[in-house]
DNA sequence: TGTGGCGTTGCAACCGGTTGCAAATTTGCG
DNA sequence: CGCAAATTTGCAACCGGTTGCAACGCCACA
């Protein structure tokens, strides 16, 4: 390999971008007049620099358009910036949105994602090994359906890790950010039973999802509690259109309730379509309520009476907190909990009068 | 620093990710009793290790639980199986297949997608640098609406880079793998004309996107060659639900056409439920024609006619093509053509009776 | 037994940075 | 102006790997 960073280049214009070899230290050291240490501590925060030597460096550095080099860096400083994002729905649009938030956030952080599709991973350790090998700073693993090996498989490799999107406990393995999910169950169940319907069913994601469980419990107590009501349960195969449509189906071939308590927004698109198919209006006949208040709720198409997610929030608290246990691992994990809140569109039928 | 990999674990049982310190090159080759160069070699492809000593490297590593750090490898490699997967179109939920689709092949592939969200951003130059330190080996960009300064900045500081999605032309500057935007609209301007549609607009997305002239330019074409047909045009804020929402509902206080060519599914989304809300049916009284066949579009409540962009194939061509530029840079940018097909669902009136 | 050839091995330099330490310089103060 | 303290600087080692090169061991063949 040639190296020819000393030679005069080529190029009958000298700006930043233009040149044929990655500049480094070096680079600006040399044309800096300085040594190396004088350039890496004008690019670290905190080191200690004379103004003078500052400003040659600078100067330097922005004619030959050097930034430094993250990966080398990180080979002493243990911090690569880089944070692994873990995911393995990438059905539901709401992660879109997750995504969005979560890109952001880190990026304005001075972080960068790594993305990991587990969609169709079933070994823990495996996705371990790919994180590993690029020495992310620290991993969210944002899903309430990835069984609980796999974060716990981070937590014992030692790596940073936030659970966004799961079930908050009294005593995580892991730091844990989500919603209350027996709220939100008992929250559905109040809503419906408000609205005067008597038999209800609730349409869950996947039965082993964590949210799931939480969920139907509240909704299940609530419902018991109540007189003259009678409650149901169905889980659906994933948390996606598919998953609502293919539960609604298999609903319709018996006896229909009078409203349902979709698992997730997109279960309530999937059965919603599932009923329009069979003739059946939203909400005339059925009533539908769902869980996130994703984007496309709002959609008049759509118009779907939903529980509220506090996402951004709960992305929000997942990045701050990454940050934190990165700085310092040795915190004993906690668990954070948003509550949940209704927001009315078209899918109930309205209050009956009094 | 302390280092102590040298003296006893202390963890009870010696698996491999039970460890407080990341296992090193070091590590392995004194447990093997070997030098540092054979453990590396057995790891590195085609590298001249005896099957004995190879043996004993592996037998060592996988007790140490050993994988490789890919980025201080990386320093003397020049390759960091890091892919820039950058985008700036969050609000359009096909881009969630794409995601899913990419981080898939990439993974598969031995590589690594390191997202950059260009959402709102408007330096070119920044959004180099934030890859540039990171070492990416090349860049796909993944948009129709992004301006051509920012791919070119890639270009210009020597990263390999494939415009997914972009506008192919007989001379790229940089390689593109896109679908013939003018047979695009020249495809949908037939299908609505073979409707018996007179009075047809194309509700485009943002002027400025390359996507979007060519469409609008084989749109104009064909329908202005034909009989009695009259050709409007209207340009969108975004790809967007709210792009599309929008669009329509200015077109709502004026002529409304018979039928619309919809720059992107959402956009049709979008001006679906503008004109459900404004009493009107589709396709009743207005005609809807999409691009791309997202996953939605198929969903029964949305069910719309569309005109398929090959996504799969194109997001397979841009991983292959990255990767042979990142393995010989000094190739002549190409495009790469994709064809578009109708796909027929509910949103157009039937064909005429002949 | 001597010799040539080949596959294997380890040394040491290097990739692009950071950082402890001691030397060199500047600053403050009498 | 002199001297001690504070600040700045460069040297050199190191982070976790890779790799050119020369030395090594082994085997075949004469």
């Amino acid at each position: 390999m040639v190296r020819c960073s000393n030679e005069p280049r080529l190029s009958w214009r000298r700006t930043p971008f233009e040149t044929d070899v990655p500049i480094t230290l070096k680079d600006v050291a040399e044309k800096a007049g300085v040594s190396t240490s004088a350039v890496s501590r004008t690019f670290t925060e905190g080191a200690s620099v004379s103004t003078k030597t500052r400003r040659k460096v600078e100067k330097a550095a922005s004619e030959l358009g050097y930034s430094p080099n993250v990966l080398a860096r990180s080979l002493t400083t243990r911090r690569t910036q880089l944070i692994g994002l873990v995911a393995n729905n990438f059905e539901n649009p709401v992660f879109l949105e997750v995504f969005d938030r979560f890109t952001r956030l880190l990026q304005a952080r001075g972080l960068r994602p790594l993305i990991v599709n587990l969609s169709e991973e079933t070994e823990p350790d495996k996705s371990v090994t790919m994180l590993r090998q690029y020495s992310v700073d620290g991993v969210i693993v944002v899903s309430s359906t990835l069984p609980e090996d796999f974060v716990d498989a981070f937590r014992v490799a030692q790596i940073p890790v936030v659970h966004a999107v799961g079930r908050p406990t009294d005593t995580p393995r892991v730091d844990v950010i989500g919603v209350a999910n027996d709220d939100c169950g008992r929250l559905a169940a109040e809503t419906l039973i408000a609205r005067g319907y008597r038999r209800i069913t609730f349409l869950g994601g996947p039965e082993a999802a964590t949210s799931t469980e939480g969920r139907a419990r509240g909704f299940l107590e609530t419902a018991n509690a109540a007189e003259g009501v009678t409650a149901r349960l169905r889980y659906c195969a994933s948390y996606s259109y598919a998953g609502g449509y293919n539960g609604m189906r298999a609903e319709l071939e018996g006896d229909v309730a009078e409203a349902y308590f979709c698992g997730d927004d997109i279960i309530s698109i999937g059965a919603m379509s599932a009923l329009a198919e069979a003739g059946k209006r939203v909400p005339d006949d059925v009533g539908l309520i769902g869980v996130n208040d994703m984007e496309m709720a709002r959609w008049s198409v759509i118009d779907l009476t939903t529980i509220r997610q506090p996402l951004p929030e709960i992305i929000e608290a997942s990045v701050s907190r990454i940050i934190e246990i990165v700085r310092d691992p040795d915190q004993t994990p906690t668990s954070r909990t948003f509550h949940c809140e209704l927001v009315e569109r078209g899918t109930l039928r309205p209050l009956p009068d009094v």
